[in-house]
DNA sequence: TGCGTTGTTTCACC
DNA sequence: CGGTGAAACAACGC
């Protein structure tokens, strides 16, 4: 489920491995995906050079020469695979269709052919992700029309403090928040549990009765599991179930498995519509230092 | 085979 | 007006 760190890692391999690439040829097998696009076909980048990529929360955005520009959204199963002439392959996304099988695959949906040999495969096994090709000076307007929060990695980062007002005015369960896009862009199901968890923060804690050392644990939290994930190239989780690489992760797609802190077996309950794995002992819903040590009654006058 | 899955949008309701 | 919660939607595998 590309995520933040999932995206950002595909972002990297655009950047490594295509800039600087001239396309030759596009095939698209899944016009669909191209359904939201300003642009109908990826013809159009056929003899433009790749500039670079950015990334605005989960988006990926691919500058071409000729002031075109490629939004990517991976949704909950996109995945880029680009394969180099000499063999070698660069894999990120969704871990499915497995990257070291046959390429094109029954879900690869687009390849995109350059003038080295190299084919970069766009494959998505659930069809909810899309691809917007437009003028380059249309991306400011179509991604402020997202209203993203800030982002939960990299320069613009949200600050501890713009964390701490954004959740203050929140009652709904912190995990929710987490994944409310405009109020910090970028986390997903995977990483808010990671967080929480790092942070020792019960999912279902309503957002705005975190105490502020929790908030400031929250916000290392974030930063420290989406670098991990970013660290691993992306997570990979298949049918709910985590695959992880020391430890990582944690608690999400782990059900009943030892919590890697004390041993005690994570639990999955639904917050709001979402599913939330946590540890029952080190995330419990308590968030204030001392509840029961507030014995000093004010004096009324 | 109906259910679960996610990010996003929409809608009714305070 | 804005926050909340619920539901809908996309398509697929198990």
């Amino acid at each position: 489920m590309p995520e933040l760190p999932e995206v950002e890692t595909c972002r990297r391999i655009v950047e490594s491995e295509l800039a600087g690439l001239t396309v030759v040829r596009t095939e698209v097998r899944l016009p669909k995906l191209l359904r939201f696009s300003e642009i109908p076909s990826l013809q159009a980048i056929e003899g433009r050079q790749v500039l670079g990529a950015r990334r605005r929360a989960k988006l990926m955005i691919v500058d071409f020469s000729g002031d075109l520009t490629l939004i990517i959204h991976f949704k909950l199963a996109g995945q880029l695979s680009v394969h180099r002439p000499t063999g070698r392959r660069i894999t990120a996304g969704h871990p499915v269709p497995n990257p070291d099988g046959p390429y094109p695959h029954k879900s690869t949906h687009i390849d995109i052919l350059f003038d080295d040999g190299s084919i970069a495969y766009l494959s998505d096994i659930r069809q909810f992700g899309w691809l917007r090709l437009m003028p380059s000076d249309r991306v400011d307007a179509e991604i402020a029309a997202y209203a993203f929060g800030p982002e939960a990695f990299g320069n613009e980062r949200i600050t501890p403090e713009q964390l701490r007002r954004s959740l203050l005015r929140r009652s709904i369960p912190v995990k929710l928040a987490l994944l409310d896009q405009g109020l910090v862009a970028g986390i997903g199901n995977i990483y808010a549990d990671e967080a929480l968890h790092r942070a020792r923060i019960h999912p279902g804690t309503p957002a705005n009765l975190l105490s502020k050392p929790a908030t400031a644990r929250l916000w290392e939290g974030i930063g420290w599991a989406l670098e991990r994930g970013i660290e691993q190239g992306g997570a990979s989780i298949v049918h709910q179930k985590a695959y992880p690489v020391d430890g990582f992760p944690a608690v999400h797609g782990r059900e009943q498995e030892a919590c890697p802190v004390c041993g005690t077996p994570i639990k999955k309950i639904t917050v709001g519509t979402r599913g939330a794995y946590y540890c029952p002992r080190c995330q419990k819903k308590r968030t204030r230092a001392h509840p029961a040590a507030k014995p000093a009654p004010e004096s009324p006058g």
